[in-house]
DNA sequence: TCTTGACTTAGAATTATTCTAATGTTAGAT
DNA sequence: ATCTAACATTAGAATAATTCTAAGTCAAGA
């Protein structure tokens, strides 16, 4: 979905459009590198120089609670978020500590809406290991 | 695998075996909750109250570093450990913040060992939703 | 017994996230 | 256009999770 149309939903469902919020979402359909929070705070900082912390986390919150972007928490201790909310795995070299995008197909959980009577929210496939990459730096 | 083959393989490989590393891999052995380290750190302090939380987050390391154990980042900000390492499937509960083993039979990643020119070395695969016990009590 | 290296400890430091209270902004009613 | 109430943003403080540090402990080998 691009950028218009997310903006437009959430119009449509009564939440207010402030500079920041659109900041925020622009940010993340630019930059497909699935950022930390600390990445999105010091880029939109250059461009807005009283934008806050806390406007940030709040606006991650309240994009993700309307299902706008997703959360990623393959990185112990810090989040990333995604522009994508399309269910795709992704993959954290601990090496380097960067997020890819992977393409599994034949998930056995793809479309499921319960399991073990425990209903399903959202799906989170990480991969950990060493990327393309840093495997060519040294093994 | 059993705790005592745990302890003789860490044994084996040189590994010190102080009383600290016994403790945390026994507790780990006998509550599969997936406990965070905050949970296992209190949970030791009450045998052995000098336990220091910078051991217990060494030990985790350590002990994950072997193989001996899993670490889970389902939850964010948090970690959760795990005695089980063969790869299996995990359920966060939202509303209870449990995590839940389940069992999903097909996973194409499954033996895999590289995915688009990366290298995998661990499978992370988290389900987020709501529990049964908690759908119970308010839908 | 002494030395060395590895391990543990308490607490400080750092990092990530959330909270707070004050201020600013918006949209609807007038 | 102005007022107002609700909502949003801000700076910085507070909290929570993790890592670091320096001192102390322990165990094995010389």
């Amino acid at each position: 979905m691009n950028l218009k149309e997310k903006l437009a939903g959430l119009n449509e469902k009564g939440c207010t459009l402030t500079i920041q919020r659109h900041a925020v979402l622009e940010y993340l359909y630019l930059n497909r590198t699935h950022p930390t929070v600390e990445k999105i705070y010091h880029s939109l900082k250059k461009k807005f120089s009283t934008i806050s912390k806390a406007t940030v986390y709040n606006t991650l919150e309240l994009l993700k609670n309307y299902g706008l972007i997703q959360e990623i928490t393959i990185e112990k201790g810090k989040l990333h978020f995604d522009y994508e909310v399309k269910p795709h795995h992704h993959f954290f070299c601990r090496r380097c500590n960067h997020v890819y995008d992977v393409d599994v197909v034949g998930c056995p959980l793809a479309g499921k809406k319960m399991i073990d009577g425990h209903r399903i929210e959202e799906l989170r496939p990480y991969i950990i290991g060493t990327c393309s990459k840093c495997l060519k730096k040294r093994g």
